[in-house]
DNA sequence: AGTATAGTTGAACAAGTGTTCAACTATCAA
DNA sequence: TTGATAGTTGAACACTTGTTCAACTATACT
């Protein structure tokens, strides 16, 4: 006496056929998952800050410390992150590593993002 | 006796000339927080699916959490942030409240996301 | 009035995130 | 070898964030 016209889900619908063609053509939990990724890389602004600087140009760590005005160890901690999602690439010359952008797609959306702000 | 040859930051550059340039050229605090905001609201599965659902079509809040499979309150909770940030709107209907996409770039944003999963 | 449905909201909680600090590796110079 | 510079990394910490739960408003129906 507990299941009277529930459909699947807890939560009753109300437009069925609605939601079922929603439903079909909802993003995969996969790509969903990956698109928050992406976006969430842009949504800290000491790695805004750092992607944006790195399409001007090639910076070693210090120089990227030194233009956000952050703390080396920050900025190289997100640079790790930044390397891990195979948005930069870095190559080492002496004691100094230089980092550079290694991603044909992220400019777009930076720049798709900065239409938005300023409508 | 501290400060030998350091310029303005504690950091101390490396090629001062192109960290001036870098600089110079770098978002204002508030595009960048700007930025971070509009990814931000990206960076999260349920207000990604939110928004992609609402791409396709006018839903009322049951018929969205229907759709992703989460409460009642969860999405109430996430549409009340994306209104905030002006991105969705709504209109009542009865006992309904029915909400729609309301932001020209979202969709754009979005899309240029998607092609950067999908390579 | 009383009941049911649709949705909102605040508090509480767990989980995730960014920075700092200190310890560490690696390269170079004296 | 000793010391300085450039950068990385793990742990600790404070802060933020998403979900759940319960209480609440509002509309509709009987």
């Amino acid at each position: 006496m507990k299941q009277q016209q529930q459909d699947v889900c807890e939560v009753k619908s109300v437009d069925t056929t609605k939601v079922e063609v929603v439903k079909k053509a909802m993003l995969s939990d996969k790509d969903a998952l990956h698109l928050t990724e992406i976006f969430g890389v842009l949504s800290d602004t000491t790695r805004l800050k750092i992607i944006y600087a790195l399409t001007k140009e090639e910076l070693c760590v210090c120089d990227i410390a030194s233009i956000l005005g952050s703390s080396i160890s920050s900025v190289s901690h997100q640079l790790r992150i930044l390397r891990n999602m195979r948005l930069v690439k870095f190559r080492k010359e002496a004691k100094r590593v230089y980092y550079s952008l290694d991603d044909k797609h992220i400019n777009r959306l930076f720049n798709e993002g900065l239409k938005h702000v300023r409508e």
